[in-house]
DNA sequence: CACTGCTAACTGGTCTGACCAAAAGTATAG
DNA sequence: CTATACTTTTGGTCAGACCAGTTAGCAGTG
C-alpha cells in the first residue's frame, strides 16, 4: 500500500504536468522550494526529479532552472525548411491545423481556467482592434498567438506540445499560405473575423463541440482559399 | 564535457548488466558497497539506482537485496514501468489517437491506391483470424501496425510523420492501456473487432467521413473502459 | 534432529545540513 | 546603453544519522 514517498512524490509531479498547469518551456519550483513545499527532504525531491528527467518530462540544467520540457522536440531535430511555399504541403500543413486546432479548441472549452477564458478575450479583443495597417507577418503572428493560447488553455500536454513544435517549425507555410491568399484576393478573406468570434465565443460558453467544429471550420475555409490555381 | 557523476555511474551499472556478468535474478551490490566500490556518495548511487530501476534494469525490495531484473518480462505480464502507467497520461494519449487515427482513416479512404487496399485488406484478414492464444505483446503490436498501414495509406506526410514518431514514442502508454483493460475485463471488450470491421469496410468503401468517425469511436470506446476505476 | 522464535546484522528509504559549481540576476563602471 | 564584476539562486555532491523492512544466525524447545 503505501509506496516509497519518493513515488508519491513522482506521480504528483507527473500530474502537475499532465494536468497542462505547466507548458512545456515553463519552469518548475526549485529543489528547495519542492522539498518545503511537499514536506520532504531534498534527497527525495531529486530522486523524483532524476526519475521524471529520465524519463523526458523535465530539462533539468546545472545552476539554472528546470523546465517542463516539450515531450516531441526530440523527434523533430531537422525541420523541413524550404517547404514552405510549396502548394501541396501546405495544403497539408492546413489540414494538420483543421485537426490540431479542432482539438485543441474542443479540450480548451473544456477545461480552460477562468483566468485563461479572461486572457484569451483579451487577446481576442486585441486582435479585433488591429487588424488594418498591419504588415502580412504580424497579422500571421498575432493569430498563431490566439490559436497558441487556446491551445495553452486545453490543458492536454501532449496537444500543446505538438502545436508548439508544429507552429514553430512549420510557421514558414503557415506564413505563406497567408501571403498567398493575399496576394490573390488583396485582403482577408471576409470570413475570418467573424470565424474568430465564433471560435471565441464558443470556447467563452464553454460548448466544446460547437468549439471544435467552428475551429475546423475556420482553418478549412482558409484551406480552400488556397486551392484552384 | 563531464556529465554528472551520477550518469558516469548509471553509465557503469548498465554496461555491467548488459555484459552478461550479472543474470536475471542475481543480486547487486548493497548501495552502501556501490558508495564505497565507486567512491561516491551514497546519495549518487541511489540517484543512479532509481534510474535503473524506473528504466526495469533491476528490482529493488526496501529492506531485501537488489536484484538483476529480466528485462523481457515487463512486455508479458507485468504493467508497463514509467510512462505507460499514469492513467491520465493513457487517457491523453488515446484522445491523439482518436484525432490522429480519425485522420489518417479519412485521407486513407480518400487517397489510398488499389494497392495499399489490397495490402490493408490482407491485414485486415490476418488480423482476424490471429486474435486467440496471442500475447498482449504481440496483441498490441498487430493493433498498431494495423492502424499504422491506415496511416501510410493517407498519403499525408504529416500525419504519416506524426503517426511513426508517436507510436514508437508512446507505445509504452498504449500497450499500456491495452494490459491494463485486459485486466480489467479479463478479455477484449466485444466491440473491437467489429469496430475494426467498420474501419476496414468504410476504408475499402472509400467512404471517408464514415471511417473517419468509425475511426475515432474504435479509439474512444476503448478510452471509455479506461475511466472509472 | 527438526522446528520455532527471538535477536542482531544486514538491506533500502528518508532526513539534515553542509559545501561546490554553474547559471541567473543585479549593481556598478565605462 | 553596454559591458563587467559581484551576489544570489539553482542544481550536484557529500557526510553521517536514523527509520523500516528483510534476512540470517542462534538459542531454546519439542
Amino acid at each position: 500500500m503505501s509506496q516509497p514517498l519518493s513515488n508519491d512524490l513522482l506521480q504528483d509531479l507527473k500530474e502537475l504536468l499532465y494536468g497542462g498547469d505547466l507548458l512545456p518551456g515553463d519552469a518548475l519550483m526549485s529543489q528547495r522550494k519542492m522539498a518545503e513545499h511537499y514536506q520532504v527532504s531534498r534527497s527525495t525531491v531529486r530522486e523524483a526529479v532524476v526519475q521524471l528527467e529520465s524519463e523526458g518530462f523535465i530539462d533539468v540544467q546545472h545552476g539554472g532552472k528546470t523546465r517542463c520540457s516539450n515531450l516531441l522536440e526530440p523527434y523533430f531535430d531537422l525541420p523541413p525548411e524550404g517547404l514552405g511555399d510549396n502548394l501541396e504541403f501546405q495544403l497539408q500543413v492546413m489540414e494538420v491545423r483543421a485537426m490540431l486546432e479542432g482539438e485543441a479548441a474542443y479540450y480548451a472549452a473544456l477545461r480552460a481556467s477562468d483566468e485563461q477564458l479572461q486572457a484569451l478575450d483579451r487577446e481576442y479583443q486585441l486582435m479585433r482592434q488591429r487588424g488594418q495597417g498591419d504588415t502580412t507577418l504580424s497579422k500571421a503572428k498575432d493569430d498563431l498567438r490566439f490559436h497558441m493560447m487556446i491551445a495553452e488553455s486545453s490543458h492536454h500536454l501532449l496537444i500543446i506540445s505538438f502545436s508548439q513544435i508544429f507552429y514553430s517549425r512549420f510557421f514558414n507555410a503557415i506564413y505563406g499560405v497567408l501571403s498567398r491568399t493575399l496576394k490573390k484576393y488583396g485582403r482577408y478573406p471576409d470570413g475570418i473575423r467573424s470565424q474568430h468570434s465564433v471560435i471565441h465565443q464558443t470556447i467563452m460558453h464553454r460548448d466544446a463541440d460547437a468549439a471544435r467544429n467552428a475551429a475546423i471550420e475556420h482553418i478549412l475555409y482558409t484551406r480552400r482559399h488556397l486551392e484552384g490555381d
